[in-house]
DNA sequence: ATGACTGCACTCTGCAGA
């Protein structure tokens, strides 16, 4: 099985490179954030055409999150339990079936950015975390092949972004936000990329503005966790740094994790 | 060089993102 995750800042605007990214990488799910619209603005048809279930839990403008999966999906989970996201789509979670009797449960996350720190906002996105891990906490017991994938808005630690000093006070970087990641991993989760490599400037996130993908300026901040029945049958991780050299890219890339 | 962008909407300016 091989799980993708990818923030493409708007699937409209991102149609083309997508199904492009299906067509050539064949990722057995995908999960979508920053979708920027309504279910009924979704590409559905394109996206079914090139072969893949859909569930999203879109909203207009901003946030939306969606599962994309060539087998069957069984079940749906709108919304993260627990939380009260204030009409804020950040959350949706699945069953997929492989087709040959195992099944895939996959979530697609899209974490709050928390930015200012000093606001509502940052409060928020503590809220968001915690309520993420306890939802985490309770899916642990059901002993599956759990994947919680996307974009947390957090840089786990310094050797996850160009420059830690730069960062310090940024709410991706916040110690209490660092803290908000260790305790959800700490639980028992993988973080897929560090289960195959320790080495430092392993980006997922360029910004737009200042040259930071020319400088190579970045931060790791789309992860996938695995559960301990999915981490034990992780094989390849990968970041397809490419695609943010494309036309017109998100500035977030895909990332990829393979299961035996 | 403390610079530099992108997407969206009640659009031609302001907000959000990270």
């Amino acid at each position: 099985m091989r799980i993708a995750t990818w923030n493409v800042n708007s699937v409209r605007q991102r149609l083309a490179p997508l199904l492009a990214f299906l067509k050539e990488t064949a990722p057995d799910v995908l999960c979508l954030q920053e979708l920027k619209c309504e279910e009924g603005a979704f590409p559905r048809l394109e996206v079914e055409d090139a072969g893949y279930n859909v569930v999203l839990h879109g909203q207009k403008t901003f946030n939306g999150v969606a599962i994309l999966s060539r087998h069957p999906i069984e079940e749906t989970i709108v919304g993260l339990p627990g939380f009260d996201g204030e009409g804020q789509s950040r959350y949706i979670e699945a069953v997929v079936s492989d087709g040959a009797g195992e099944i895939l449960r996959v979530a697609s996350i899209y974490a709050p950015n928390g930015n200012p720190p000093e606001t509502p906002k940052y409060a928020y996105k503590l809220a968001f975390m915690a309520a993420l891990t306890e939802h985490a906490r309770a899916l642990l017991r059901l002993e599956e092949t759990t994947v919680l994938a996307g974009d947390y808005n957090i840089i786990p630690e310094d050797r996850d972004v160009h420059d830690p000093a730069a960062w310090a006070g940024d709410a991706l970087f916040l110690p209490q936000s660092r803290a908000a990641w260790r305790r959800l991993t700490n639980l028992g989760y993988t973080d897929a990329l560090r289960a195959v490599s320790d080495a430092a400037g392993l980006y997922t996130f360029w910004d737009y503005q200042a040259g930071a993908w020319q400088k190579n300026k970045g931060i790791r901040i789309d992860h996938l966790l695995l559960s301990p029945q999915a981490a034990d049958r992780l094989s390849r991780v990968e970041i397809v740094k490419a695609a943010r050299a494309g036309e017109k890219p998100s500035d977030h890339v895909p990332v990829f994790a393979d299961l035996a």
